[in-house]
RNA sequence: GGGGGCGUAGCUCAGUUGGUUAGAGCGCCGGCCUGUCACGCCGGAGGCCGCGGGUUCGAGUCCCGUCGCUCCCGCCA
């Protein structure tokens, strides 16, 4: 990663040098410095202060034949007092020299220094060498966790990356435009976080779950190329890579076919990627249609850095008399496996399996060697040897290879299968060190049949065009113009063209269940919209938390937000959420049911 | 909504089968120290064992509940 680079400062009575930058090239000239005490060896007679700003560390060298008076005030310096020291910057002896830090050739002999402002001890040490710091207390007091090295480079990388969005997106002629953050509630998908009017008490504004609508309108307002670094909120549980608050880079262009919105994506995620450090990628990116996505990996966003790919074995068991096989087959599910290869498993590992299988959904697992024609397996006698042999040929199973098959309903097979895929490529490291890839899910169907709401639902959302005709007696064989990038199995962005006529899009609507009556009322604005002339248009939305995430290597998405919730949506900062004043509830027209909680007062 | 993990000093953690006065490292405070850089040496302070209840002669330890943090599943068009 590059470093970044920091314009030179205008002098004032604080600095006029940046600690990173008291380098060799200054030695023999002065330099005033100013920032936090990050660590102080008191010798007694001399004092050793390493001073820190936004740019690194320098050492100070308080000699008290140099300043009585600045060696009387290094001494009552603690961690992270604030303070501004001038002297002469001058070379180490070589034997002094520290090698880990950039400017460890080079130190300043203070002659002048003022402390601007007293620190309290921090509740934890801003770089401590005694083990991770809990969240809990990173979160509480998270400007002081800003300060420490980890997250100022994932809050600067998370800068750089927006700021290369932006130099790209200005650079082919978008527009950033700003869209509301008090909207209309559309109910589906996630649920909305709601904010209460006061001018019309008992109406709610929703937040954006994301810009989608009006990204569209702004299309039928001819701006053509549209971004926004956007703010989305779903108030839905969080994970380790989830909040409920998250950025998203939300991209549109008009006159677009997919492959203009593919070639416009490609060429930014390559740019950002040069400009912030991130993976070379060879362009054009590779397509893998989704339907032979799910066929090889089980999944929508496969890994595709490794093997292990998954085979549809139905037929080859059809007329089992292995009674599991055949009643899955028989009552529409599938026999889906994968060769592992060749893996030494003990009995308990295998069993292991087994449970995982079962965590994940499916009702069991079967596991076998390839031995001579047939199996080395508890499950070998009760298939025959025919069965045995065109099972062994269907996975490609060599000698001693390990064989995984799942027999279920089609997803759960799928999706079972899938995650003992990135299990084994974990466990047995078959993701080769440094590889990096990442490529376009195409082809989309454009609904998928909910079994729990006995209906169709989109696969991305309701405005997404179909490809071709949409038979409204068979919605599941309609396809979609929809995309997705993947990076390394995990979904980085997703669009589609969207529909721009309003026969189509009531057509969609009536797919899902959606009167038009009910369209009319929750998305009449759009469809009358879409009668003003509007340009066939399509785009993308990424998630910005989670590519800074992956790009940064954290292990969490809260590591890449300056100030996120913890998973039950608090912040711990400021004690939000918290209840409210009688009078601000009046106002609102509003009585709370639900037991007052206590506040939680921000400490 | 469901399941798992964690909660002991400011921080990170240890704490045996339930047994006397709850420990360590770092940090903090005081003293000494003129080339350290995770400075060193000497001394010291610091504990509602998350909270509430129960079992027991006795609970940091066992049980029940609760709160908080976290991970996973559901959910997230």
């Amino acid at each position: 990663m590059s470093p970044p680079e920091f314009p030179a400062l205008q002098p004032n009575g604080y600095r006029d040098t940046w600690c990173g930058q008291v380098l060799p090239d200054r030695v023999g000239g002065e330099a005033r410095v100013a920032g936090w005490v990050h660590r102080r060896r008191d010798h007694g007679g001399l004092i050793f202060v390493d001073v820190r700003d936004r740019t690194g560390l320098v050492q100070l060298v308080f000699d008290p034949d140099e300043s009585a008076e600045a060696k009387e005030l290094a001494h009552r310096l603690r961690a992270e007092d604030v303070l501004s020291a001038a002297g002469e910057v001058v070379r180490r002896d070589p034997e002094t020299v520290n090698e880990s830090i950039p400017t460890g050739e080079v130190e300043l002999r203070v002659t002048a220094s003022e402390l601007i402002a007293d620190a309290d001890t921090p509740p934890f040490e801003i770089e401590g060498f005694s083990g991770e710091v809990g969240e809990e207390i990173r979160l509480r007091h998270r400007y002081l966790d800003l300060r420490r090295e980890p997250m100022q480079r994932a809050i600067a990388l998370r800068a750089r990356v927006s700021s290369a969005m932006r130099e790209f997106l200005d650079g082919e002629g978008f527009l950033e435009i700003e869209t509301p953050a008090l909207t209309r509630s559309t109910p589906e998908g996630a649920r909305d976080f709601l904010v209460p009017s006061r001018t019309e008490a008992g109406a709610f504004y929703a937040l954006p779950q994301s810009p989608q609508l009006f990204k569209q309108l702004l299309m039928i307002s001819g701006f053509e190329r549209y971004f926004q670094i956007a703010r989305c909120f779903r108030d839905e549980a969080m994970r380790s890579d989830r909040q409920a608050e998250f950025t998203q880079l939300d991209v549109e262009m008009s006159f677009v076919t997919v492959e203009d919105v593919l070639d416009v994506n490609e060429r930014m995620l390559a740019h950002v990627f040069e400009r912030v450090g991130g993976p070379e990628i060879e362009l054009p990116l590779a397509r893998l249609p989704y339907d032979e996505a799910i066929e090889r990996y089980g999944t929508d966003r496969p890994d595709v850095r490794f093997g292990l790919e998954l085979v549809t074995l139905s037929d080859v068991v059809a007329g089992t008399e292995f009674k599991v096989f055949r009643s899955v087959v028989e009552g529409g599910g599938a026999v889906r496996g994968l060769n592992a290869g060749k893996r030494e498993l003990p009995r308990s590992a295998l069993d292991g399996l087994i449970g995982r299988a079962q965590e994940l959904g499916a009702k069991g697992l079967v596991w076998a060697f390839r031995e001579g024609d047939g199996w080395r397996s508890p499950t070998a006698k009760f298939l025959s040897a025919d069965e045995l042999r065109g099972l062994n040929e269907a996975l490609g199973a060599e000698e001693g290879d390990l064989l995984l098959l799942v027999a279920d309903e089609r997803p759960v097979a799928d999706a079972v299968l899938a995650q003992m895929r990135l299990d084994l490529a974990e466990r047995f490291e078959l993701i080769p060190e440094g590889e990096e890839n990442l490529l376009w899910i195409v082809d989309w169907p454009l609904f998928e049949w909910s079994e729990d709401e006995r209906r169709w639902d989109p696969l991305h959302h309701p405005f997404t065009s179909p490809d071709g005709g949409l038979d409204p007696d068979d919605p599941g064989a309609a396809r979609a113009l929809a995309y997705d990038v993947v990076w390394n199995g995990q979904e980085l962005g997703g669009g589609s063209i969207r529909v721009s006529d309003p026969e189509t899009q009531r057509r969609v609507f009536r797919a899902l269940g959606i009167s038009d009556e009910e369209a009319g009322e929750r998305f009449g604005f759009l469809l009358e919209a879409l009668r003003y002339g509007a340009p066939p248009h399509g785009g993308i939305a990424y998630g910005l938390d989670r590519f800074v995430q992956r790009l940064a290597g954290a292990g969490s998405i809260r590591d890449v937000i300056a100030f996120p919730k913890t998973a039950s949506g608090a912040d711990l900062l400021t004690g939000a959420p918290a209840p409210v004043d009688e009078i601000q509830l009046r106002d609102l027209g509003l009585r709370v049911h639900a037991t007052r909680p206590e506040p939680n007062p921000p400490r």
